[in-house]
Parts: structure tokens; C-alpha cells; sequence
DNA sequence: AATGAATGAGGGTTCATTCAT
DNA sequence: CATGAATGAACCCTCATTCAT
């Protein structure tokens, strides 16, 4: 019903079912993404964004001031969701075990989902970070303030080994997770169900519960 | 054929008393270290490679086949290497925990003498890896299979908890060593002194042993 | 048909109370006069022109066929007007320096009221002559040719050194008053008053005609 | 001679006698010349002028920056070379008639020669000042400058009407020989002959000269 | 009439690579 | 070996114009 108020005033171009009005823009990062994913950042031509996103090339540029507005608009929308999740769960009464599991879940999950947008969205920033907006690196860096500080909590409370700090305890549980994406892109190891995929997630949270607790 | 020319670069064209030969191909790789560092490989131009090494950019041309030749020659030297050192470290009768101390040892090393080096042999590769030359993750890959190969032991021996995988624990080491090398890189943390240094390997180590071990 | 298109322009489209239609015309193509003059015909885009007049730039094109034709039109009724001016002290019986004086005091006073306009009006066209509609040139000449008959005129009366073509001479005295306004536009000589203002306007036109007087 | 020294070490691609080494950016230069007065500098692209010019493309950007970078290199490198003349003539004990007629006579001359040069260099600067690099206003106001102490001196020695500010008879002085290059350029007149021409030159300095005695 | 989203050709610039010397 | 002039394809971005509402 919402679509047709939307899509049938006059005839469409193409009979698809095409967002209108300000989805357009969500499209084009849609359209972004898998492109980046494909070729990478550098690989891809705006025009390659924009024949995915089938839309005309100069649209592109009614709602992004660049090439790279395109790359640092996706990584700010995904870290700042991701920076909220972050939040919410720090604010939870949970044993940190949960805590961290459910992160690594949701980082899982959404690679299940979204492959391109996390190897896009994770696997880039931490190591590209240098070139990229200084607003890129402020997001990680607020991510991994989040973790920082579960894990200083938790050291307070005399679980953490005192040779490890909260801070390299936050990278180090970061960098498991991406070392599982990793190991999916570079197809070392794969988890189609979502069982497998619990059952990964599941390991790396204990190996790294134990590698770190007192 | 291909072997020969290959086993040029490594020997002197001409026994020369001149070091320009050799010399000069080596200037250029670890001028393009630098400027790949401090640029990235998109960012930067041949000449800027030449401009560093001082020498004219055409030259470049003589001892690489492209801009990419030069980034993957610095990517399988590298990794040779390390490649090499992994097998040696594999053959030694000794614990686990000594051949993965000595493996992160090198490796923060290597970041201390040359950080640019690393940051672009290290951590680009495993971002990258889709877009680059299939070499370049067969080396990866080996390396990880070393890695693997020494935690298949360490199982097979009963040391290893069932539920960790030797391939995802390759995985997971590999990636806390990256972990380290990020938070240089971000700034997130420092280790000035080889002391410094050696104490956060120790930590690393550590943590990642706890975490595996039965 | 192209005539009654034509009168339109001038003549409200809908005779309603508000002034909007030809109101929003004019609006502009005032707008578009400064911006012209700032920036240049080239410098600007048509969304400046109707950022300037405070309209969506779509409405640009309701009222001209294109950024050309916005141009075209000021020219047009700009030199029109001034033809008209022309033509009327031709029909004068006065002394030429009289007239002259005249048309050189309503350059002036023109662009004491509205710089940017002349700038736009007057310095443009001869020089950009070759690149603009013929149509503009067409004007350009037919005043040229008002002031070459009162040249003409002159002569015939035998005022006028005979060594001086009343074409030349036609040349020489506009030529005369755009060296004022070139003056003004860089900066070389001011003229804040009125009454300056007709100074340099006398001294123009003395000058011109001691020198072509017989 | 000279031609085949540098032309014949190997087999020319076009058997055309083209200036080598740094003869090219000359050969740009001069065909720039051409293409804008032809086109006009927003009306051409820089590959009109590459191909005008006989060379690729991408050498243009060997040269100069950027387009505008031809545009202002025409400009500085022929005022710098009226100014040295104006400098010249300034010196001379010659009256003020005679360096007048040689000013005039050396830009008509070079009209002659080179129409599109004069097209570009002398009708653009003078309106189109706002809108390019300030250097070019400055050699502008700089040739003025010279033109203006001429008159000075000339003042001085009482020779022009106390009512003609030297600056203003430097500018209108200038204005009339634009006039003059207007006219051809509109096809108000011609003078195909040097005769004619230096006619048309010894009229204006005549008219101008009268114009300003005392 | 008025709006501004959408289109897409056009053109400036970059830069990897080749080549003549 | 060494140089850097020369080449030209590639690509980002601009912006005049159209169109649906």
C-alpha cells in the first residue's frame, strides 16, 4: 500500500520495486557496498556504484560529495551502530562472558547477512584507518573505548589477569573476531549454519575468556 | 626462462665493482616501503617511489615490471622470510610457547627497526588479499599453515584443548600479534624501549596460550 | 507567433495580483547580473543565479531556455534600451558635444547605479563578441552605427579633421568611456560622487573631441 | 641543418619539421594561441589544444599545471615582452608623438603577424582581469604604470591640458588602440596593407594627441 | 507557477607505462 | 644503466538541462 502511494502517480521507469524519494540514497550505499566489496575501494568506478545501484551517475554526487564521502558515509552509519550496541551492552548487569559473546554474535550474524558490508565495514578501517577521515579512526577508537572499559570493569572486579590491561585486552578481543572474518574471506575455514557459526563464536569467546582471566 | 630472470634480481647482472645494480633495485623497494607506508599504494605515484629513492622514475621500469610488480616483490620478500624463519622455528625441539615467543619477537622487531615495512607487509595483506596477486595469499597461506602445523602438534601431543581447531588457533595468534600492531599504529599504545616491547609480547603470548591450552 | 511569445515575456502572463510572473523574471535576472559580474559567465552556475534570487533553479528555466539565453537577455534589453537612448539624441537638434556628453553621462551614471551590470553589459560583449550570438553583435553594431552617423553628421558640416573616418571615430569615443569603466574596474580611478564623476565624464569627451575636431 | 641534427638520430613519426626537446612547450604555447582565439578559453578543451599542437595529450600537463596555467603563461610571457618595449621607449629622448606612434605601430604590427595572439592577449586582460590570476591584473597595471609616467613627463613639461589627468590619458591612450583591434575584430574595418595600417595607427595617435595638448 | 530530484554528457586532470636518447 | 619526455587511457567530478510532482 505505502508503495503504491509512492510508485504510481505516473507510469514507472522500471517496474521494480525502487525505493523513492530518500531512499535513493540508502540504495546507493547499498550499491556501494557490494561494489567495494567486489573490487575494492579502489577498484571501482563511481560509475560501477551507480549501474549497481541503477541509478544515473550524477545522483551519486546529489547525495555524496565524493567518492570517498561514499566509503567514510558507510563506515560512520555501521560504526555508530555498532558503537550503540556497544552501549547498550555495557550498560547491561551481565557476566562480561555474555557480554562478549554477544558481540562477537552480532558481528557474526551480521556477516551471515551482509558479508560485503562487514568486510567492507571491519576489515578495512582498522589497517586503512590512516588514509581515511580522521572521523573513521575516532569511531574505532570509540569502539574500542566501549571494550576497554567492559574489560576494566571486569578487572576491577578481580577477574582480569593484572598482566593484561583492559586496553590490549580490548584490541586483542577485537582482532579475534576479525581473525575469524578473516579466516571466512580468505575461505580457511567457513561456518554455514548458523549453528557452526554459534559453535565458532563460541570458541573464540572461550579462548579468549581464558587467555585473560585471572 | 622464468627461473633464470628471476634468479637475476637476486644475483648481480654484472659482477661489477658497482653496487648499483643490486644496490639501486634495493633502493627502490625500500623507497617504496616508505612511501606505501606513508601514502598507501593507491596514494602514492610511481615517482613518488623515485623521488625517494632518488632516482628517475623510468628506472623503476628496469627493475619492475609495474607498480604492482614492485609491491608484490616487497610482499614475497618479506613474507620469504618470515615464511623461512617459521620453518626453522617449526623443526626445533622446544615448547610451544618459546617457538610463539620467538615468532611475535620477530615480528615486533621487525616493526621497531622498520614500522612502515610492517605496517604494509603485515597489514595489508590480510585486508587486501581478494585484490592482490594469488602469490601473495599463497604465502599467507603457507605461513598460516606453519603456524597450524606447529598447533597440530602441540594437540596432537594432548596440550591443546579439543574444542580450539589448530587452524583457528593459527589464526587467532597471528591476529593478536596484528592486534599489537594496530594499536601502534592508532596510537592506542606504545612500547618505546625492547623492554617495553618484549613485555607486551610476553602478555600476548601469554593470553593466547592460556586461552588454548587444555 | 514568435512575436506574441515574445510580448509575453513582457506583459504579465496572468494578470493576477501578484507580481511573481514578471516579477520572478526580473528577480532574475537581477540576481543573474551580479552573479555574472562576480564570478563571470563562465565562473557561475546556473544554481548560483537562483540561489542569488532566492528561487529553485528549475525556475530558471521556466522563464529562459537556458544559462545562455539569461545572458542573451540582459544584453538584449539592456542594449536596447541604450539604442533607443541613441536614437533619440539623434533626432536631437543640439552640438554634438552635447550629445556625447549625454551618452557618456547615461554610461556612467548606469553603472554608479548598477556596476555590475555595465561590467557585464558592456565590457563582455565587444570582446567576447566572436564567441556570442549574432544577435548581440547585431546590437553592438547598430549602436556603433547611431554614433557613426552623428559622426557622419559632423563631418558633413565639416567639423570635423577630415583625416577621421566618422566610423573611427565612432570607435574611439565609445572605446573612451569603456577606458573609464576598465579604470574603475581595476581599481585605476575612483569616482565616489556624482559631481567627480561628471568631471571625468567632461574631461572624456573634451578630450575626444579636440581630437577629432577640425 | 639544424633541422636534421636534431630530427634524424632515428625515424621520425611524422616526417614533419616539429620542434624538439623544449620546442614543444613552445609549439603548445602557440597553438593554445590559436585554439583560443578561435574557440575562445571556455569554449575549447585541452585536447583541441594537444591536437592543434600535434602532441599527446597528457604533455600539455607536462608543462603547465593546469589549462589556465597556458592561458596565464601567454599572457605574462607577451606583456612582459610589451612592458620590456614600453620600458624601452620610456627611455628615449624622443617626443611623446613618436614613442605614441611606435607603441601603437608594434601592437598593430603584432596584430598583423598574429591576429588570434592579440585577440587573446590584449582583448581578454583588460575585462576578464577580475576573473584570472591577480599577476596578470599587475602586469596590467604595470604596462599603464609606464604609459602614464610618459605622459607625466610630458605634463611636466607643460605640453598637455592641465585638465587631463596623466593616468587618464594613459588608459584612454591604451583604449583607443583596443578600439582599433575591436574594429578588425568585428569587421568594422580592415587594413590589409601595412600602408593602410600604419594610416590607420598615425589617425588614432593624431586623434589621442590632439585630444590631450594643451 | 514552483520545486529539486534525477540525468548523463562533457572535460579537466592524473599517472602508469613506453620510448628515444 | 639511466633519464625524463612523451603517450593516452582511465576516471572523478561538474553542471546544464529535464522531468515528475
Amino acid at each position: 500500500m505505502a508503495v503504491r502511494r509512492f510508485s504510481r502517480r505516473r507510469s514507472e521507469r522500471t517496474p521494480s520495486l525502487k525505493a523513492s524519494a530518500a531512499g535513493k540514497r540508502k540504495l546507493i550505499l547499498d550499491a556501494a557496498v557490494k561494489v567495494f566489496a567486489r573490487k575494492g575501494y579502489y577498484g571501482c568506478r563511481v560509475s560501477d556504484i551507480a549501474d549497481e545501484a541503477k541509478v544515473a551517475y550524477g545522483l551519486v554526487y546529489h547525495y555524496f560529495k565524493s567518492k570517498e564521502d561514499v566509503l567514510n558515509s558507510i563506515f560512520q552509519e555501521r560504526w555508530t551502530v555498532f558503537i550503540e550496541l556497544l552501549r547498550q551492552l555495557e550498560k547491561l548487569e551481565a557476566p562480561l562472558a555474555d557480554k562478549l559473546t554477544r558481540i562477537a554474535g552480532a558481528l557474526l550474524d551480521a556477516y551471515r547477512l551482509n558479508p560485503e558490508m562487514m568486510e567492507v565495514v571491519i576489515m578495512e578501517i582498522a589497517r586503512n584507518a590512516k588514509f581515511f577521515d580522521k572521523a573513521n579512526i575516532d569511531l574505532f577508537t570509540q569502539a574500542m573505548g566501549v571494550i576497554e572499559r567492559m574489560m576494566a570493569r571486569e578487572a576491577a572486579e578481580g577477574h582480569l589477569r593484572r598482566s593484561v590491561p583492559p586496553r590490549v585486552a580490548a584490541y586483542l578481543f577485537f582482532s579475534s573476531i576479525e581473525a575469524l572474518l578473516t579466516g571466512f574471506v580468505v575461505g580457511a575455514f567457513t561456518a554455514r549454519s548458523p549453528g557452526e557459526q554459534a559453535h565458532l563464536r563460541d570458541q573464540v569467546v572461550e579462548v579468549f575468556l581464558k587467555g585473560i582471566q585471572a
